[in-house]
DNA sequence: CACATACCTGCAAACGTTTGCAAGTATCTC
DNA sequence: GAGATACTTGCAAACGTTTGCAGGTATGTG
């Protein structure tokens, strides 16, 4: 039913293996058998099947990106961007959501497996012996995870938390909460080791709150032991997290920034728009999308692993900090 | 390199067919070969090779999903839920995002068409004339689009609208504006007639503004005309605009509430922590997602084309909406 | 015991491409 | 004008599955 290549080649009068070539190597046909084939499959409006095709060059078209909650605000932006570079270089994208489930994304990558070129891990959750064991079986990059032998882009959380709890530090608070996300994620831990080295530098010590799901209601949870610490400032794993403290702080009793300053991660969309207005690190999401699938073909082409990539972050400093009670500003 | 069907074959020393049969048509193999094949398979690490598969039965097992914008709030909590489900029915899902251009669209379904068994266009931009032309190639569903011949899933926004409309009328507002969306959007006609034909009920009329991209830069646009327009309220498309609309109120010196109450349209996670919080219209995206996809499968299936399902909407009050100046509450 | 039936398995073609190889033709060089 | 060279094309195998057909063995029936 559907036109093939075989349509294309009878009605151009020529074999099919010359309509494969004009297709796909148009150097090796003559000017003239090139245009009768090209107007042929353009009256037939044929496309070629790419399923077909992945069979013999064993080459699908395809990527998968696999991220752990298409809802957090953090991961539509990236995979807006990954998708159209993607597409621009002709390859399609499978998405997947993981649910924030390690064996999830683990399956996912194998049943994904045989039909992608490769596939874009976004702050993976699975074990670094998993990964290293799937970018076996097949090209992976990763994204904010460092895992040697498997390339990746790296957003560096680090310094951007570092700007943060600075700017907490010069705004004069000293009891300050790290309200931390999933012990599995990258940044999570990376904000912990940035944070507290810069912390014991200025001879602060850090209330480490959590784990905590980085979603609104871990948030909701964390802002408990936030209050019963006596902090008067926090630091989140993520904007979600922080939204969910500041909406857990007000049940509470507690105003942002009147008495506890808040944080976030991520820059996401919404921080501009709540109220008030997060404090929060930026993370180049964009550009970590498109870095990440040039990364991913690279190595899917060449097959020499190229190395990891890190995008710079800052802190963009809104509403929802300020000089604890009683305290001026101090910088 | 990989382990195909061949190895498995050979392992437990029996015919391709009996694997093949084993893996997809059980009872037709006897229980001690199923055994025997299913440990080989096991052992081997055994995965079929679905694009092979595909060209037997012409079957892929992918589905297709195309969106305007996936950095649009609107449309992450869909794509979760629709990915979830087909993954549950052991599906996989092409993820694509036209950035609102039509023509992208087209060329979107036209190029997976091969590698799909249907498409989920979710407030596709496309003229009906070329939706129902692409819907003969291949089965489609429409997610908010009404189009005869093509099944879809609705969200009654009109019935939101409505209800919106209502509440404004009801707090007293008498002039009031309409900030449209792309009129190639179903919402967004959708939206105009259910509020003008309110509106005509209760003799008052409505301005109205645009079209505007449906975005937080679209709100802004907007905004100018609105405070020109005098009113002293105004429905936006959808949420996205809400915010721009806010923001850019502020900047020409109108409060909200005070000078403007502004309603928007999604619910998206962001409505309820911006500042004020906004009054919108709730749509049911997760559950249009998994209704969707349940309807395309059903399609792809059965073949008949299964009908249109319409979701209640709902209007959900906060912070953005109060009385004109001047004006105590009505009801 | 002969025959029909049910069950299980192998064979081989088919799905739509790509690609190494060989054969044919045209062009070039001396 | 002969041989070498460069282009262009067709042939057929291969990619990993599925599936209709036929053959084979066991089981059941009278």
């Amino acid at each position: 039913m559907a036109v093939t290549i075989r349509d294309v080649a009878r009605v151009s009068g020529v074999h099919v293996s010359t309509v494969s070539r004009t297709l796909s190597a148009a150097h090796l046909v003559s000017p003239d058998t090139r245009a009768r084939v090209l107007a042929a499959a353009d009256a037939l409006g044929y496309r070629p099947n790419r399923a077909a095709r992945a069979l013999s060059t064993s080459r699908t078209g395809n990527l998968g990106l696999i991220v752990a909650d298409i809802a957090n605000p953090f991961f539509p932006p990236l995979v807006k961007s990954a998708q159209a570079q993607a597409r621009e270089r002709d390859y399609h994208v499978f998405v997947a959501d993981t649910d924030e489930r390690p064996e999830v994304e683990e399956e996912l990558v194998r049943s994904m497996a045989k039909q992608v070129d490769g596939v874009l891990l976004v702050a993976p959750r699975l074990a670094n012996r998993v990964i290293a064991e799937l970018s076996r079986e097949l090209p992976l990059v990763v994204v904010n995870r460092r895992l040697r032998g498997v390339p990746g882009v790296l957003m560096d959380v680090g310094s951007g938390a570092r700007q943060a709890l600075d700017h907490l530090l010069g705004l004069g608070h000293r009891e300050i909460a790290l309200a931390t996300g999933p012990h599995t994620a990258w940044t999570s831990r990376e904000i912990e080791r940035a944070a507290e080295g810069l912390a014991a530098e200025r001879g602060v010590l850090l209330q480490r709150i959590g784990p905590n799901p980085p979603t609104e209601e871990g948030g909701r949870s964390a802002a408990e032991e936030v209050a019963a610490s006596g902090a008067s400032a926090v630091l989140a794993h993520n904007d979600l997290m922080a939204f969910g403290l500041v909406r857990q702080a007000a049940g509470l009793g507690l105003s942002v920034p009147g008495d506890l300053s808040v944080v976030g991660v991520d820059n996401s969309h919404v921080a501009q728009y709540c109220s008030p207005a997060l404090t929060t690190v930026e993370m180049p999401v964009s550009a970590a999308g498109r870095g990440a699938v040039d990364l991913l073909l690279q190595a899917v082409g060449a097959g020499d692993p190229p190395g990891t990539v890190s995008l710079e972050t800052g802190l963009v400093v809104r509403e929802s900090t300020a000089p604890p009670r009683g305290v001026g500003a101090v910088d």
